[in-house]
DNA sequence: CCCCCAACTGTATGCGCTTACATTCCGTCG
DNA sequence: CGACGGAATGTAAGCGCATACAGTTGGGGG
């Protein structure tokens, strides 16, 4: 089964190479008795044009790249079973058993959108998800094969970036600018927790409500704060006298700190949190313990993901564009492969305040 | 910014082409000091090679793909905002807004499951969602693309399959074998549902279950109604006797089922459903309409996705390693690259029941 | 009926890298 | 001390396609 070439094409057709590739390329080109022909032959050979020649001679490869690093590293071991296995396992399956996977849902919907994008402009895609080990291998090998890569954030070694990107393009995906010369994509995270403690504010006369903190190292965390600062300084209060609880934007974790709330037995009458998965760990606690939400404390989220909507009660949150962000990194990446020169972008796509029930009260 | 190429990085640490391909393909067939003579000089050009050239000249690309029909065709016509927009809007989100994109984690699995088991064989993953318009086009590109491609079965035509199958090998995913000498990777549908079918027989003396069909095209609804057929039959029930009903796999048609069985007021005591958002969808009206699951009606899904464990009651259901299908199909691939002429595969991986609380009662 | 031009088509080159084969090194053994 | 052989490196030939440029064809105008 040897690949058909365009050597192949040209003399099954009686043509030449040349007017292969044109009928390919540019079938305006070729007068249409012969497009025909050609291209009953590429029917016949089944030809398939080899993308490697292509971008060797065209300078150009016609694929963008997507490269984020690995959230929940899942064991390397397992062996996928190859041969036929039928078996059938019968598991009853209590709540909360370890089978949970959090669905790393914020890099699917990046994904998607990038897909999206990317083949909407003519460009195929590649994904690479960073394992724990070498991203460097990978960034490097993905560099190789695209005409531009997009890249979240921080998950890549400055040197590693500044290597690649004397070859391509580069685009950061959700991290602020840091002094560099690269494109930039993110979410108006400060705007939107503003926006949503504002309305805390205003809206429930909440003045003393508790942020719960992700990472230290958290650029997107950093900007959530400072929305949160913020409105709190526009109504007169000093966000620095109110306690602040540090999580790690985990489930877990955040069960850890809702239980430490209850055994100290202070609640804040709301919690403002700085990403879905944490609130969401406080309402795993809260709803057992008979703490009620939103009557006795109001818990609100950030990032509007699917597991939010599906909870009880709702919950009241920031949804972000994730798809959006995905799509804007590719749109960056061909802005600037058309014009190579232009200033560097920096792109703040809009976010939406989701009132539910986690803040409103049942309706 | 003129790419360097291995000309330049041979010039610059005065050695040949053929050294510096040596120093990144073959690292010990160089003599360590000049294996780091030309490592220092590709650091210092910013030398990333071209997959294009290496592609072509190895005769073998390195990628995979991975093509998928699009379930939800999004609006083409948005235009993501380009530029600076950090407004935010705030919405009361009443529950059941049109906001909800039905989560396509079938996709987001495999896929996760591909790129993974792609990567941890030096391969990379190209990955295509096919638009409604024309699939055809994006198999044949990414066709030129890869060393081998895999596709959900029925998602495209024979003849475009055949045509590319040509240049390089194809696997189908999740479909059964149809006469075609292709490689195919697939759940245990029919054992699944057979097993979860009996437990209901036996565990819960139910005697006259209603199955819940999807699409009459679907391979997958086929052998899992063939299971549950199996499972009757084996209990001396004659499965042809009993009424199916006839939905397509989404959660709306489903609620309209519900809706007709309320209405004629002959609640079945189980019903099977084919797939997991049928089984939801019944929920969806069940509770509402004060008909108790598990006590008045017994409901199981099929597929094992995430709503189906935060639904309430949650679903008993048949969980199918949707990542796993993806790394199968990955391995298919490479066994077949590295064995072209070994007979077709077929593998089949295997579920898992899991007992919820819409089967078994509240714990 | 011949010339000229536009529309097509063919020729030839090179994209950047891998790799078979040739050549050069250099330590070893006789 | 010289021949020998493996290790290291260099030479050169493509891989399959795009494309600049040259050559050919077919009419239409003069």
């Amino acid at each position: 089964m040897k690949a058909a070439t365009v050597y192949d094409v040209a003399a099954h057709a009686g043509v030449s190479i040349a007017t292969v590739s044109r009928v390919l390329r540019r079938p305006a080109d070729v007068r249409a008795s012969t497009r025909e022909r050609v291209l009953a032959s590429v029917q016949f050979l089944g030809y398939v044009p080899s993308a490697s020649a292509r971008g060797l001679a065209a300078r150009r490869t016609g694929v963008l790249g997507l490269f984020f690093p690995s959230i929940d590293d899942e064991d390397d071991s397992t062996e996928v079973p190859f041969v036929q296995d039928t078996s059938v396992r019968i598991v009853v399956d209590i709540p909360d058993s370890g089978e949970v996977r959090p669905p790393n849902l914020y890099f699917d919907e990046v994904l998607r959108g990038s897909e999206r994008e990317a083949w909407r402009h003519g460009f195929a895609l590649m994904v690479g998800v960073g394992r724990g080990t070498n991203p460097a291998e990978m960034v490097n090998d993905i560099a190789g094969r695209v005409d531009g890569m997009a890249v979240l954030a921080r998950s890549v070694p400055d040197d590693l970036l500044d290597h690649v990107s004397r070859r391509i393009p580069v685009v950061l995906i959700a991290g602020p600018r840091r002094g560099d010369d690269y494109d930039h994509v993110s979410v108006s995270n400060t705007e939107g927790m503003q926006a949503l403690t504002e309305h805390l504010l205003v809206t429930h006369r909440i003045t003393e409500p508790v942020y719960v903190a992700g990472p230290a190292d958290s650029p997107d965390d950093a900007e959530r704060y400072a929305g949160f600062v913020q409105a709190l300084a526009a109504a007169g209060i000093d966000a620095t006298a109110l306690p602040v609880l540090r999580g790690d934007f985990s489930r877990i974790r955040a069960r850890d700190l809702a239980e430490e709330l209850l055994a100290a037995g202070s609640l804040p009458r709301a919690l403002v949190c700085g990403n879905d998965q944490m609130a969401l760990g406080f309402l795993d606690v809260f709803g057992p313990a008979g703490v009620r939400v939103p009557e006795d404390v109001i818990v609100t989220g950030f990032d509007g993901i699917e597991a939010g909507r599906l909870s009880t009660p709702r919950l009241t949150t920031v949804h972000q564009p994730m798809a959006d962000l995905g799509r804007a990194a590719m749109r960056a990446m061909l802005s600037r492969l058309q014009h190579p020169d232009q200033p560097p972008i920096t792109s703040r796509l809009p976010v939406k305040v989701l009132l539910r029930e986690s803040s409103e009260g049942p309706v």
